[in-house]
DNA sequence: GCGGTATATGCCGACCATCGGTATATTGAA
DNA sequence: TTCAATATACCGATGGTCGGCATATACCGC
């Protein structure tokens, strides 16, 4: 079910932070911010804006059309950007936790004096 | 089909991280180190523990009898420490980004040298 | 002694976000 | 003319997680 939200609709969520974009904007957006790890499907992205815009986190903003192409902005909502940050801080605390074990397990001597 | 593990695997990882574990206490160690937020289900624990031993992430370490109970602990394995240190990497890095953006978006004049 | 809770492992069906592919349409480059 | 990029949108398949259940023992309160 994954009841906390996926890192492709995190990385929306985050592309949208930055200011209203259109889908196909979002999908290079996300490549970008990335740095080329995840491509979004196309599928994953207007499924997620429908789903995000359900639950009133984006919503439409203006439309306009460019060389024949419609171009369907979509701004995160107030609400939107408090789900982001409450996601950002778990990811955060989630990533110190990890480290900080993985820190004490690969180097077991550092924090205790050295050994001798 | 999420290609980039979802938060129960990644606090299944985190929790052996410490120390093996066996199933009982890493459900025990992921709502202490979630703070509650998130309860594994035990379907969810012993078949991602199913997994990742056969990805190799995660291996069995040994077994014991207490009060007539079976437990069997599993330990990190080193590629499991190095997925988890990508992994939290990862997420350190997405939380960052969003959060940068989202002070950008929600005080505009605080990078800006002050409004007046 | 009996029932409820905690400990402990494990299976199974359902859900749903994502994947991968496809359809449609225009523009510009090879 | 064919290919890639731009742009939106639908659809079936996949798979991790959820929720529930089965099984079994120990301990506590009544």
């Amino acid at each position: 079910m994954a009841q906390s939200i996926q890192e492709p609709t995190f990385l929306i969520l985050t592309a949208l932070a930055g200011g209203p974009l259109h889908g196909y904007g979002v999908i290079t957006e996300v490549t970008a911010l990335s740095a080329g790890r995840l491509t979004l499907r196309a599928g994953t992205l207007y499924a997620a804006l429908d789903r995000l815009t359900t639950a009133g986190q984006v919503a439409p903003d203006h439309e306009e059309v460019v060389d024949g192409r419609l171009r369907r902005y979509y701004r995160l909502t107030d609400s939107g950007a408090a789900i982001l940050a409450e996601e950002a801080d778990r990811l955060a605390r989630n990533a110190a936790e990890a480290t900080a074990r993985l820190s004490a397990r690969t180097s077991p001597a550092a924090p205790r004096l050295a050994t001798t």
